[in-house]
DNA sequence: ATTCAAATTTAGGCTAATCTAAAAAAATTT
DNA sequence: AAATTTTTTTAGATTAGCCTAAATTTGAAT
């Protein structure tokens, strides 16, 4: 048995080592999960006896199988119920993520896989975040820049890299909210803004700022 | 805040209490809990401290008004959970039981009522047990026991006075399911079993111990 | 290479929730 | 009313998960 502390601490460092692309530090852990560096070296030892993670004094931990699965089956069933929270309730996307990390916690082998049926087997949580199968497989990632798209290319946001109020708040009054198409008519070389078209309906042009910082979903 | 084990033993106290008519004594908690008595002592003192149950050393417990007010929201958040269960994936009636013991202690106070709302206002859960709103009150059910009904009399089933899975299961393979049309053909005086005929369909004979655990509404 | 700072671990303690064993209180039987 | 049984409480431990303070290890800078 696993305990939701011991899932959160799993989540935790599959998170970092994803980013960072090396063993999770103890600080590392710590600030992630908002706990004193000692309270992590303790548990850390624990999920090694567990052989949840891979452990040596002072050299950070990795994930074996075994936790890799766990963390990646917490993902999915956080990212399911997001997916739930949003359509079905009218959660919105910021509302249902604090939603989602309790309810991720459900022990239920079956649970999660009718949920997932029942919302028509999605594969992007309400972010574009890839919702992985059962089997622990993420689907391919159909999220591109902005600023990566060409004239002629149409997408549906899905996303922001820079999570500014200031920046929110920009594309909120551009209407560019999540779900919005957005069709690339020019892009301009010289300072490489773009002139989009909105849902078919208005257009305007918008700077290589906010093309850098806004996730699309091709189509 | 309050934990889920704190959940639970109001839950505990409020069922004893509503079902003896009277204060629950350590020894029914603990068998309710299955834990030790002395476990129950300690948390009874605790609930004290937090003024969710009257305590006076060995002369049993019963819930504050804000102890009612928790229990019963539990009751709610159990019965809706059910409902979704049920409903919507295809859980059976007794798979669901478990399983909203878990979701039951989901902390978010509109969540439940979004639910409530997606399901339609449900006013009663799928074993037939009443859903309190919001403010705790509890829907009338105009129910009799099958045993109270004479030869003759028909009925529609809405609910269960035992919740075991044995018995749930029982019904399913009889097609006993809450809805069922069930007309009382002939009562067995020297044992007090019934022949019945089941939505005008199937006839069988059901002993008294069904007789006396069946909810029907009459027609 | 030595020193200093940062990161990490150890040591010792705390609370919630549990346990067993023993003591005390309440209820029942004789 | 006294004795016995049952119920309840107290006492003392245990485990998970957290803390602070001190010691140690690692790594960066001089």
């Amino acid at each position: 048995m696993i305990s939701q502390t011991e899932e959160n601490y799993l989540k935790a460092i599959y998170k970092i080592t994803e980013r960072e692309g090396k063993s999770a530090s103890t600080n590392a852990i710590s600030t992630a999960m908002n706990t004193a560096a000692a309270s992590v070296t303790d548990m850390v030892k624990r999920l090694a006896t567990k052989n949840f993670v891979n452990y040596e004094k002072s050299k950070g931990v990795t994930l074996t199988n075994e936790g890799g699965r766990l963390a990646t089956l917490l993902i999915r069933k956080h990212r399911i119920w997001e997916v739930f929270l949003c359509e079905k309730l009218g959660y919105t996307w910021d509302e249902c993520h604090e939603l989602a990390e309790e309810l991720e916690h459900i022990q239920d082998d079956d649970l999660i896989n009718r949920l997932e049926r029942y919302l028509g087997n999605p594969k992007f949580d309400p972010h574009g975040d890839p919702i992985p199968d059962s089997a622990g497989n993420f689907a391919v990632r159909h999220q591109v820049l902005l600023s990566e798209m060409r004239a002629g290319d149409g997408g549906v946001v899905v996303g922001v890299q820079e999570h500014s109020t200031a920046f929110l708040q920009f594309l909120d009054r551009q209407m560019m909210n999540l779900g919005a198409r957005v069709e690339v008519l020019e892009v301009f070389e010289f300072d490489e803004s773009m002139k989009l078209r909105l849902n078919g309906e208005s257009d305007l042009i918008v700077s290589s700022r906010v093309c850098q910082n806004l996730f699309l979903k091709k189509i």
